[in-house]
DNA sequence: TACTGTGAAATCTTTCACAGCA
DNA sequence: TGCTGTGAAAGATTTCACAGTA
């Protein structure tokens, strides 16, 4: 019974309606739609699984497998429409509307990630930061992003029609944060405070844990010799 | 065929004279650790794998099987003696010995990550960032890590004895850069930027892909309905 | 008794291999 | 011919269940 233990790596999610889709193949998806962007860009029209499949050194099979749980988007004998193919994917990962998202924590981190390119591109924004300094409420990111005090974070949520938050706070405080963003009706948070965090019933957390990288790193260093 | 598709989440590798252990496996290693570091700090002795997995929500035979490629550690009965088993895990994953780390990109990110607390301790050291930016080249990080050129890179990554590249310059500047750091022989990278990078023979690559991420979750938002 | 260590079963993911269609 | 879509096989990971032992 492969279910998620570690809440990363492979794991699969039931929904409501549809099958449960495997956070592997989520991952996928996005790479698939940033190379269609790619494509799109230089002018490609199609593209066969085989082609995807070797850029990044990919079984096709598994490529095709990916796509055919949302639709039958290829043509026999040629491959996938770009444009078209791609425009499934925005849909398929919902980055057809807007995704606005708060970070809580304008520590080095949170400051850092609020002005990240990555963050602030194809729908997706950054609204706000939170923090409890004193001397960084009222200031702003170095991008401009807006730093409020954390007193006012459930009435921000909502105001700002949050849909994500990320939580960049120290060790220790991210459970009670995370509760409270919840209440304030957020069902999706990015974790970046490396303790175990519980999900509220409904919300979908992601862990980026940056020391366990390195130390997988350091493992496999010590493993070669 | 379950490999290692997308170089996150399940995959194994095959070491030398080892056996191939997950990266799943890994990553839960430095979940225990953790766990047993605050254990050992608040004086607990013994611990059973039972406890262990109501902490996170795992399963017990998991941690059991997890520890078992590396030893017997516990004692039946009883479970594992939380310092002894501390010391054990310090030294499989190599954090015995001191990591030195060096991030290429001295952005938001690069020097938020410079001065990370997770990224500066049990055994590991940022000794120095690298960038293009004549005004950043001879600053410092606010937390006292030096800017130095790219162009001393090689020579810097040898004189410092680094073992572990970040990376965090922008798309399309990852694999030279990759290249050039395994050439001066670092082994491991841990990759930040948001490109598919291929890794030269005997060089470990871990993404940390935060647009993935947050498409991820995404995702999950637009399922649920 | 209470726990570890582990073979076997269950589950999940990926790959193979090919039918079927443009 | 060349590709997609997919059933079946292969492989990997997790859980169950229990023998064995301190």
């Amino acid at each position: 019974m492969a279910k998620n233990p570690t809440g990363k790596g492979s794991s699969s999610r039931r929904e409501g309606s549809g099958r449960a889709i495997s956070e592997s193949t989520t991952e996928r998806l996005s790479i698939y739609l940033r190379c269609l962007t790619q494509l799109e860009r230089a002018g490609v029209e199609t593209i066969s699984s085989k082609e995807m499949a070797q850029r990044f050194q990919l079984n096709s099979a598994l490529i095709r497998k990916d796509l055919t749980y949302f639709g039958e988007f290829g043509m026999r004998g040629v491959g996938y429409n770009v444009p078209e193919l791609r425009s499934h994917i925005v849909q398929i990962l919902g980055l057809d509307r807007e995704l606005r998202v708060a970070i809580i924590g304008a520590g080095n981190l949170g400051q850092a990630l609020a002005d990240y390119r990555g963050f602030n591109s194809e729908g997706c924004r950054i609204v706000v930061l939170f923090d409890v300094a004193p001397e960084k409420v009222g200031t702003q990111s170095r991008g401009g992003v807006p730093v409020r005090h954390v007193d006012m974070l459930e009435q921000t949520l909502r105001d700002e029609k949050v849909n994500i938050v990320a939580l960049a706070v120290p060790s220790g405080q991210g459970q009670a944060l995370l509760e409270r963003a919840a209440a304030a009706g957020v069902r999706a948070v990015l974790n970046f405070v490396p303790d175990r965090l519980r999900p509220p019933e409904g919300v979908f957390i992601r862990n980026v844990d940056l020391k366990i990288q390195l130390e997988g790193l350091a493992f496999q260093l010590a493993r070669v010799q």
